[in-house]
DNA sequence: GCATATCATAACCTGTACTAATTCTGTCAA
DNA sequence: TTGACAGAATTAGTACAGGTTATGATATGC
């Protein structure tokens, strides 16, 4: 009794009363008396045998927590859109894994609504999307803006020039966005205010499908720059600038308000956007 | 939480203080509070798993607890030595189980240092010996007084007397039993202060060899009148009585000091002897 | 933006579980 | 037996974990 308060870190009193206490609940000795050193009845060895069993979970239970947190701790989801890239995401990706070797980077891509869903539900700790939308629960960062330029087959009229005009478009074959699509309404909205009307023959709901059709020659489209960067260099697509003031894209971060980055989040957040941490932390 | 509260019969502030210390201790949140119904994190769950086992143990524990503590009030172990008599003893046992239906008996032969040592270690709630000893941790009480008679073969020239004078015995062949056995010691005195020697021929440590020989016609014994019944009803054995004032075996039950007894060993002892359970109390 | 439901926090209170001091009990040796 | 000793039980006092009530903060739906 003594030996086992010790080990407990309490005095013998406090074992020989605590060990009562269980007797009185159980309703049923655990110790004989009768006899020094002092023996377990039936029912304490049952009792002890229960407590071992309690105290082997109890080790599992926290083994599997620490590696829980260890995993939750040390990786950031991201989830994209997939128009961000594949080559900038992946410079990124190696970027981050040299400056953070311990954490781990898990990027997903999806439809912008998909996006807005996973950080809603924390599946993801951040979102990467074009015209990032503020709302009561998701918080959004400007990333960069990325230069819209007008995309076509190298054999188009067009090809050659240094810089096309809206007017230049007027009536010309169109491949668009899908309607319900932000970048879709600010193109529409360049080309209105400018007093222009193309011809739209297509329309699609993500960048690949435009890009295809443009190589293919079906019409022209005005795309971000930085998603055309591969298709020119193999001689498939011609990109040239749209005159000043030109088209961006704005694409932003967004996270959940209120919901703490881990340090793999922080991290790759600052790696994006240098002091970016700290502007979501106010922006709440 | 609420709901949890009150199902768990504390306030609602209770259960999210609670909630908040488990949280804290673990070091890692178990809710995801930013929506609301609140959501388990893979760390709630991973809780909430370990506690769904942990409960589950303890229901186990609790049923064994009660199989076994019903097991404990309800069956008297009686650790006895050989001649209290098998016939005797299922009487005995019968009258038992038929006034107390609910209770169970065990009994278990033994040499006498087993059965103090049975009851001594616990093992045994009752002990039945001949010329009981108390000691610091055993207390007797007597039970009864065996009339001893002479034993002998039928054919036996002193098997037609109706009474026997230990002159009698004077240098005839004699079993006895094991010199350290107390009723030897007490056979030997009763000769010896009416200065009478007999012949020993053999000896046993248990009255059923002694009988075997007797029958055999290896000489006569003196043994308790009680443990030949069966042989004398078969003509095996005649049982004479001896000068008054005879010899006599005490029989006396022994249990360990200060141990109370359960249910059935109370109602087993009042069966023994009426009255006996508030003896056995007084002789602590 | 307001109403409602629900969770968190603050201030306070009580019973559990501890400590220190003392008494009781079993064991062992003379 | 008896006395000495070790170790457990008991007692009295106290700190604090964990409860309560009251109030403040926050999400959700109209």
């Amino acid at each position: 009794m003594s030996k086992g308060a010790k080990l407990c870190g309490v005095t013998q009193s406090a074992a020989s009363q605590h060990v009562q206490e269980v007797e009185r609940r159980l309703g049923a000795p655990l110790l004989d008396r009768a006899k020094r050193p002092l023996e377990l009845t039936p029912a304490g060895k049952l009792y002890a045998d229960f407590c071992r069993d309690v105290m082997r979970q109890e080790d599992e239970f926290q083994l599997a927590l620490e590696r829980l947190k260890q995993e939750v701790e040390s990786t950031v989801h991201v989830a994209s859109i997939y128009s961000v890239g594949l080559s900038e995401m992946s410079r990124l990706s190696e970027e981050f894994s040299a400056s953070h070797p311990t954490a781990r980077l898990e990027v997903e891509y999806m439809r912008p609504d998909k996006v807005y869903a996973a950080v809603s539900g924390g599946q993801a700790d951040l979102g990467l999307v074009s015209y990032p939308q503020s709302s009561r629960e998701i918080a959004a960062i400007p990333w960069r803006d990325e230069e819209m330029r007008l995309a076509m087959a190298p054999t188009h009229a067009l090809a050659g020039r240094q810089l096309v005009l809206a007017a230049d478009l007027a009536g010309i074959d169109f491949i668009g966005f899908d309607e319900d699509l932000s970048i879709r309404r600010e193109i529409d909205r360049f080309l209105r205010v400018r007093g222009v009307t193309v011809h739209m023959v297509m329309h699609f709901d993500n960048i690949q499908m435009i890009k295809e059709a443009v190589a293919l020659g079906s019409g022209v489209s005005i795309l971000p720059a930085r998603s055309m960067q591969a298709e020119i260099e193999r001689g498939r697509l011609v990109a040239v600038g749209l005159e000043a003031p030109g088209l961006v894209r704005p694409v932003g971060i967004v996270h959940r308000r209120r919901k703490k980055f881990n340090r793999a989040a922080q991290a790759f957040l600052e790696l994006l956007l240098p002091g970016g941490a700290e502007k979501a932390r106010l922006a709440g």
